[in-house]
DNA sequence: CGCGGTTTTGAGTTCTATCAATAATTGTGG
DNA sequence: CCACAATTATTGATAGAACTCAAAACCGCG
């Protein structure tokens, strides 16, 4: 475990290699996964504020994790308007990011949230230079239906059903995204909107 | 409407009197309520880092907005620690409010949602010297629902259980808690999780 | 008073959670 | 290294919560 909510903040970490998940304590037992980190991801922004540390980060695999001492970066930036700014800017794009998993929960089904997650996996793969289409989740099936605001069997059903669709090759933990223009369509405003027919005996 | 999603941001806001709410666009043309904006709060903070505003912000009723121009503000704020240090503040309880919506939108079912709403509205209004017990809803159900992601219906179905139950009394938007402590039970971990038998052919 | 909009109520359907059991995987000690 | 236990994942059956569609009731207003 890197930190612990609640704890006093001492420094900020980058991901170097392998990969962080942050929880907030939830309201029985169990507590909710609210992001997962990936290698050159800053985490521990939101404690900024309030000089202590507003999740748990563990990590979740065999990971290289940089620490930024906070007391230094906080006076340096004091003087160094750039950094200030840059600070600005990270935790605005986890404000960001956390408005689209409010989306996400608020507003989609369980197939558009995996697709939506695994397209943003992929990006963020691609974006380090690793391949977007191959990957390994190194995260639980648990860990991905508490962040996706689902049942684990929930995941584990759509993961077969995404593979029988040809959407993805799934072997445990390794992805393979076979057609990720249909994924990322799924992941977002279907174009045409699940055109339900109940009712259907007052067809026309 | 006070400022709309991706427009150069040239003033942060704060509700004096009245009521706001803030949106960004969703995926099928109606947009996603994002938060609710009482007396004393404020607007905005999640544009800073973009110089652009993340959301879009519609005023609920009449309502008086104190403006705050944004260059004046950053330059004040490099000179001023303590002014600094209010706006990532400010930017950190943003974020914590999301989280808790996360989670309410992730783990909680319908009744726990509208329970955790009002009584979140309730302490707000508290806070500022209203009446935590009674006071009038300036959103529509419609946003309601939207916010707490769910359907129109399901809102007014549980106002009416809340009232039946003897909760709430509620009259159009007229809203007067009569039982607070069991509303905000409810809204949490409910002390007995609920102890859903179906198979009831199996009991022992 | 009649009209558009919002809210409420009702009926039926669908999605996803839950329960249950099995299978696959990982970890552990002999 | 293998057998066993313990976790984790898959699959199936069923039930329940919430959505959708539909229509009535209610409200504000010209």
């Amino acid at each position: 475990m890197l930190f612990r909510h609640g704890e006093p903040l001492r420094a900020l970490y980058v991901v170097k290699t392998g990969s962080v998940k942050t929880c907030a304590p939830g309201m029985n037992a169990e507590e909710q996964v609210l992001g997962f980190y990936l290698p050159g991801e800053p985490i521990g922004l939101g404690g900024i504020a309030q000089h202590c540390h507003s999740r748990t980060a563990r990590v979740l695999e065999t990971s290289a994790i940089c620490e930024i001492p906070y007391l230094p970066l906080t006076q340096l930036a004091t003087t160094l308007p750039a950094l200030q700014r840059q600070l600005y800017h990270l935790l605005s794009r986890e404000l960001n990011q956390q408005s689209e998993m409010l989306l996400l929960l608020g507003r989609k089904h369980a197939a558009e949230r995996l697709a939506t997650f695994l397209t943003d996996l992929s990006q963020r793969f691609g974006r380090r230079g690793l391949s977007a289409t191959e990957f390994t989740l190194s995260m639980s099936r648990h860990d991905i239906s508490n962040y996706l605001g689902l049942a684990v069997e929930t995941i584990s059903r759509l993961f077969s059903r995404f593979q029988a669709d040809g959407l993805l090759q799934v072997d445990r933990k390794q992805i393979k995204i076979l057609n990720s223009v249909a994924l990322k369509r799924l992941s977002g405003a279907p174009v045409t909107p699940p055109p339900r027919r109940h009712r259907s005996h007052q067809q026309s």
